[in-house]
DNA sequence: GTCTATAGTCCGATAGAC
DNA sequence: GTCTATCGGACTATAGAC
């Protein structure tokens, strides 16, 4: 099931409509993320974005609306990007290094890429259960491709055996998405932390580990 | 520097006031916990503790000194019995088992014991900066608490050497701290859950960490 | 496409009866 | 101590000018 995303970096089509389009959107995911959905106002949103409230209307039905869309391209942009570095069936696949690449492009979409991403991750789970249940399929998939990698890799004996695939993929991607609580790219190098992390996740604390 | 505070399960005084000033508090902090702080209403909450939103008034002066109050007892709660696992200075501390109790502390108050501190690490992030920087050094010194302990296991070579400690707790905290984002008492059992997560962290999911 | 103006609702908070 | 009633303000959303 391929779930094709506009990739965040790219710039959309030129009529009016499209940038104003893009340009709420990525106000309120940041908003969104920042301060949480029901603290962000639409008279926020409009001013971050350079409009006043009432113009918002114009590009979508109602504030809900926004957070579909946002809900919807935070997964999608995450799921093809952890999805590009996997390889296609085969044998000799190194599955330790594919999932270092998915652990580097799981925290770069979540705390550089993305504000769509970080702003779904940040805020799902208090948001209300309605509108979490219509954003629930999408999200499995993305844990199903999470979980196909990792039973792949311990089926290859490139993992531990002895850990259970649906705990390890909660574990796992529990660790890197704690990470945007505290991460500031003015502060930490992206690339530090995602070695570090990946160092720790593979490894772990212990003397003997490595 | 010790911060005291009312264990959780400690019934509270007989009166009326403190019984009502309890049930309110635990009924925000589950609802402020569940749908963010912005999205729990006063009229929930009194509905939730049993009465009518004015009567909140008696008791809390505003609804961010319901949030004060919560906050606070969630850092105090979570200190307390982490501090309590940790020996006092002396040779030949089991380091790695001190750290194994301090994380089945953190975990059972997070996802069993207490919704203030569940409340507190789920909401903080999001919460007003002004609101934020009040409840900063009581945080900080819980973050502390857990460096120190890291670095004195490290100093008596329990830990790798090579980790930064910082980051290490970061990530060590980050990865328990997901867990309520998805745990549910009624489908899981804390113990199962407090030992592989330890597992995970100490030994990782290599291969060759065990 | 974006504006101003405002309708209608719900919020946090207050006042006074009981 | 908790209630009912309500104030003033802020919110989402709508209508119509430009």
């Amino acid at each position: 099931m391929p779930i094709d995303a506009q990739p965040s970096g790219a710039e959309t089509a030129g009529t009016k409509f499209d940038r104003s389009h893009e340009v709420i959107l990525k106000a309120a995911a940041r908003l969104f993320r920042d301060k949480g959905y029901a603290a962000s106002t639409l008279r926020d949103i409009a001013s971050a974005a350079g409009m006043k409230a009432g113009s918002l209307y114009y590009h979508f039905g109602s504030k809900e609306e926004m957070l579909d869309a946002i809900l919807d391209q935070g997964v999608r942009e995450i799921y093809d990007g952890v999805r590009a570095v996997i390889p296609d069936e085969g044998r000799g696949i190194d599955y330790r290094a594919t999932i270092a690449s998915a652990i580097h492009a799981h925290l770069t979409l979540l705390l550089a890429r993305s504000e769509f991403t970080s702003a779904n991750i940040r805020i799902f789970g208090q948001l209300p259960s309605e509108i979490r249940e219509r954003h629930r399929p999408l999200r499995l998939a993305y844990a199903a491709l999470w979980e196909t990698l990792l039973s792949d890799a311990q089926r290859a004996g490139q993992l531990r055996k002895d850990i259970e695939i649906v705990q390890l993929r909660q574990f796992l991607l529990g660790a890197l998405n704690w990470t945007v609580e505290w991460f500031d790219a003015d502060r930490h190098a992206l690339d530090t932390v995602v070695s570090r992390c990946t160092d720790l996740i593979f490894h772990g604390i212990s003397v003997d580990a490595g």
